[in-house]
RNA sequence: GCGAAAGUGGCGGAAUUGGUAGACGCGCGAGACUUAGGAUCUCGUGGCCCUCGGCCGUGGGGGUUCGAGUCCCCCCUUUCGCACCA
């Protein structure tokens, strides 16, 4: 191999001064090995880039992988089977000529490290440094191809400046506003926690019941650009689940506005009152319209105390009062009957002019929609049981199609109705009452001039129709948030704003950045809802930095996962401190070529980072919209059929394992207990398969005299051209395991018989095993007489197609379907002369005895099937 | 309840996408070698009948096809998301 003279990678060492003593230079020492690749790594700089010189823009990668949180606990089976897959597709694509980028980082900021901080009583400042040197050190010790000179810990002022800095920037550009909301606060971890992070009611972290607090946020406005984080998936390079898993969250619906004018309990109010206002509901369905009963409100709608008559007051107020005290479980707690109450106020259906009540109802929620809707109980399991449950009238508008052919979806009657007598079932006249509601389509009825339209017709006509009396309006509605990224903590960013009586919400000058966090001994949260950086005033009273009047400062954090949100454009840029991020740089390394990370993240962080990027993107900070063009989800690794956990006590602990088997072998076998991104089941004895591969391939190489230099034997060769063949279209769509097992292969090929193995059978392999084994690769490779590392230079082997190409192959003969023999057979023999063949193998031949040839099947170098009668 | 993914030997998993099911590895069995090792090597290893050979076999039941692990329909189970989203 030639040294390629314009390599950022600088050239190796003339001598390269053996640690091992002779005796044992024969032996594989993953120890050995592993150590003095590491250290050899680290002086020749292999894995550090000057960003700048890179040969041609389309030779640089970036290899991204999510970083993880420095727990004290150290890197977990987990964490490694993440950076090692991904770790194994940055080395290939620099074995194949890339410049790869591949950085890595500590994302310590959060609640996690500091609930952790408060419980062994050391302080997070303290504490973290630790950490991230354990996992430092446990990174080296695996073998990634990490540049150490571009990491990023999140908690560095260095860092946060400019996370500050990104919230400036999205409030300059309108997208950060401070409101009023109904939050989530968790009475264990004493904060505000985002509605992502309520699973089932329940807090994430620690699984106490959430309840609802008024407090004012700082949110971004990520809802804005629901159209354009779901329109882009469709060209995206993600994995499926994980567009679907992003589609889900953002729930698009496509719907309308109905307005309901309100009658005021002492008589009807004028059409277009401005001082009433109207009642708007946000409806997938107004095609039934015509069947809505009554209205239901959430009970925290603003309106609910205008609408509310004198005589319903006081048990309207009790109810709003209980469900405020209700913690979000029980609430959404979906086998409890339905609860509401009637306002004692009236409102007009604005399809049929009727008056119709309304109810306040906890089923109804405040933060979808418009926190109303227009119950349809003929049509709407919900509201069916609502009505059901309090004495409401259930009108049918809706019935399915007389064809009848799908009876499942027909709607039960009481009674012998027969599925064509729904029609005058649901007449208003007949006692004959649903038994469920029926939400499917079919023909409108009791709908005045829209009866016998499709329902599906019936959507755009009624809104159409309403709309020219401004009742209706097209809407198209998500289930995402704004993002609510205030915590009332201590352990994060301090948000950059200052409050000034005269002047409002001051932004923090940019040049004055960072706020630093102050070291505060005292940082455990209170009951009061306030961050603990409250109680410092030291800290907070400042002056304005437009009037110079005295102020205070914002004492709430941001969420980590405004950290996370914009990392991977910081990596590139580390250099530099006057800078986020240089444009230059950044416009030569991002978008992130390939991402790998955990599911776990699927929805959330990928959604802000990609919400951040589209933001600066528009405010002119950078040129793309989409940070990540590739994105895998790599699986879960589960021990004796369970994740992994301490409770469980299944947790793989891996230095143990790195001692005994080196960082290679516990590689290799994670990458080989199967698909990368389906995960697959950890098991103790399973390394002996990969480690005792990697000692046949030391035992195979060295000693490299013993080796014979003689061209390939022509059966290797073909081996070797399929095997690389198959591993170079398998590494890039992370096809790990097989990869590995066509390696095993092709080196008991080798090694059949007890062969002595030509060294251009072996050298190749040497290199095709270095994604995965890079040290032992580089110890082997440099024994074949390399002076560069493997992965200097263009040196993952290439495959000659020819070569590939079997000389014979062997059919399969069948009779009938079933196999009956085989037949050993040059590539490429026509039909006829199979056929020949076939008739002479005797057993192929007793199953023709006096039978009729009818029809004979010939698929080419696979499968002769004669059909007999 | 809704959504997604998946069910293949004792185990982890392969299968060119409709063409010899069980590659590769673990484990297990037998043997070889020995500087006794958590080493290495050889052979065997889905079940049953065992005779060259045969029958059965990819969660269960149907179907399409010369041929189904793969495609279609119904059912069962597991895992993971979401969970009163109008």
């Amino acid at each position: 191999m030639i040294p390629d003279p314009g390599s950022p990678h600088r050239r190796a060492n003339e001598d390269i001064a053996p640690t091992m003593s002779p005796e044992n230079m024969d032996r594989y020492s993953p120890r050995d090995v592993e150590t003095r690749w590491q250290r050899r790594w680290e002086e020749w700089g292999t894995n550090r880039f000057t960003l700048d010189e890179i040969r041609s823009p389309n030779a640089a990668f970036y290899n991204l992988m999510m970083f993880p949180y420095p727990s004290a606990e150290g890197l977990h089976v987990g964490n490694i089977y993440a950076f090692t897959g991904a770790d194994v597709h940055g080395r290939f694509q620099r074995l194949t000529g890339r410049d790869v980028f591949e950085p890595i980082g500590f994302d310590a900021f959060g609640i996690h490290s500091e609930n952790f901080a408060l419980k062994v009583g050391v302080h997070p400042m303290g504490l973290i440094p630790g950490n991230i040197a354990n996992f430092t050190r446990q990174l080296r010790r695996i073998g990634g191809m990490f540049d150490w000179d571009h990491t990023v810990d999140t908690t560095t002022p260095e860092y946060y400046r400019w996370t500050q800095w990104l919230f400036l920037q999205l409030y300059e550009g309108g997208l950060a506003e401070r409101k009023e909301a109904p939050v989530n606060w968790c009475p264990s971890c004493m904060t505000v926690v985002a509605n992502e992070q309520v699973v089932g009611g329940l807090c994430e972290r620690c699984d106490t019941p959430v309840e609802q607090r008024h407090i004012a946020q700082w949110f971004f406005r990520i809802t804005e650009y629901a159209e354009r984080l779901l329109e882009n998936l469709e060209e995206m390079d993600w994995s499926d689940t994980t567009k679907k898993a992003q589609r889900n969250w953002i729930g698009r619906s496509e719907g309308a506005i109905l307005r309901f004018p309100v009658v005021d309990p002492s008589g009807p109010t004028e059409e277009g009152d401005p001082i009433d206002g109207r009642l708007e509901v946000f409806t997938t369905r107004p095609d039934t319209v015509f069947g809505a009963t009554y209205m239901v409100l959430a009970p925290e709608h603003p309106l609910v105390e205008r609408i509310t008559s004198d005589e319903q007051s006081g048990d309207v107020a009790g109810y709003r009062e209980r469900v405020s005290r209700m913690d979000l479980v029980a609430r959404k707690k979906l086998d409890k009957s339905k609860t509401g109450v009637f306002t004692g106020g009236f409102c007009l259906n604005p399809a049929t002019g009727e008056e119709i009540p309304i109810w306040i109802a906890d089923y109804v929620l405040m933060d979808y929609g418009t926190g109303a809707i227009m119950a349809v109980p003929a049509h709407d399991e919900r509201d069916f049981e609502f009505a059901t449950e309090f004495g409401l009238e259930i009108r049918e508008v809706v019935v399915p199609e007389p064809s009848g052919d799908d009876p499942g979806v027909s709607p039960s009657l009481e009674g012998e109705a027969s599925s064509t007598g729904s029609r005058e079932a649901a007449h208003p006249s007949e006692p004959k009452r649903l038994q469920d509601a029926y939400s499917g389509e079919g023909l409108l009825v009791n709908s005045g001039r829209f009866d016998g339209l499709d329902s599906r017709d019936a959507r755009g006509r009624i809104v159409s129709w309403l709309a020219e009396r401004d009742r209706a309006e097209r809407r198209i509605n998500y289930r995402l948030h704004d993002w609510c990224i205030s915590r009332q903590r201590y352990w994060g960013p301090p948000i950059p704003i200052v409050y000034c009586d005269a002047c409002g919400p001051v932004p923090v000058p940019v040049e004055e950045l960072p706020v630093l966090l102050p070291r505060v001994e005292d940082f455990k949260p209170d009951d009061t809802g306030v961050s603990p950086l409250a109680r410092v005033r030291e800290w907070y009273e400042t002056s304005c930095s437009e009037c110079a009047a005295p102020a205070r400062r914002e004492t709430d954090v941001s969420d980590t996962f405004l950290d996370s949100a914009w990392y991977f454009l910081r990596y590139p840029s580390t250099d530099l401190d006057d800078v986020p991020f240089d444009s230059e740089i950044t416009g030569r390394w991002l978008p992130v070529d390939c991402y790998i990370g955990g599911n776990e993240h699927a929805v959330l962080h990928l959604l802000y980072a990609r919400f951040i990027t589209m933001a600066l993107n528009d405010l002119g900070h950078i040129d793309f919209e989409e940070p990540f063009t590739r994105f895998r989800a790599h699986g879960l690794i589960i021990k004796d059929g369970a994740k992994m956990s301490k409770s469980r006590g299944n947790v793989v602990v891996p230095d143990p394992i790195i001692d005994r088997y080196g960082a290679d072998a516990f590689r290799l076998y994670l990458m080989f207990l199967g698909p990368f991104e389906e995960g697959g089941d950890y098991q103790d004895q399973g390394i002996q398969g990969p480690f005792g591969f990697i000692n046949r391939l030391w035992e195979s190489v060295v000693p490299v005299d013993a080796l014979e230099d003689r061209p390939a034997d022509p059966e290797i060769e073909r081996k070797l051209h399929q095997t690389i063949e198959q591993i170079t279209r398998q590494i890039p769509e992370l096809g790990y395991n097989t990869s590995i097992a066509a390696m095993m292969e092709y080196l008991n090929a080798v090694r059949a018989g007890g062969r002595t193995a030509a060294r251009s059978e072996v050298e190749p392999l040497v290199a095709l095993i270095a994604p995965f084994c890079p040290h032992v690769a580089e110890e082997l490779w440099h024994r074949l007489g390399h002076d560069q590392s493997v992965f200097d230079g263009a040196n993952w082997p290439v495959f000659d197609p020819e070569k590939t190409i079997e000389a014979t192959v062997t059919l399969a003969v069948q009779v009938n379907g079933k196999v009956r023999g085989t037949l050993e057979l040059p590539a490429g023999t026509p039909e006829e002369a199979v056929l020949r063949e076939a008739r002479e193998e005797p057993n192929v031949a007793r199953y023709l005895e006096g039978a009729e040839l009818r029809r004979v099947i010939f698929v080419p170098d696979r499968l002769l099937n004669l059909v007999v009668g």
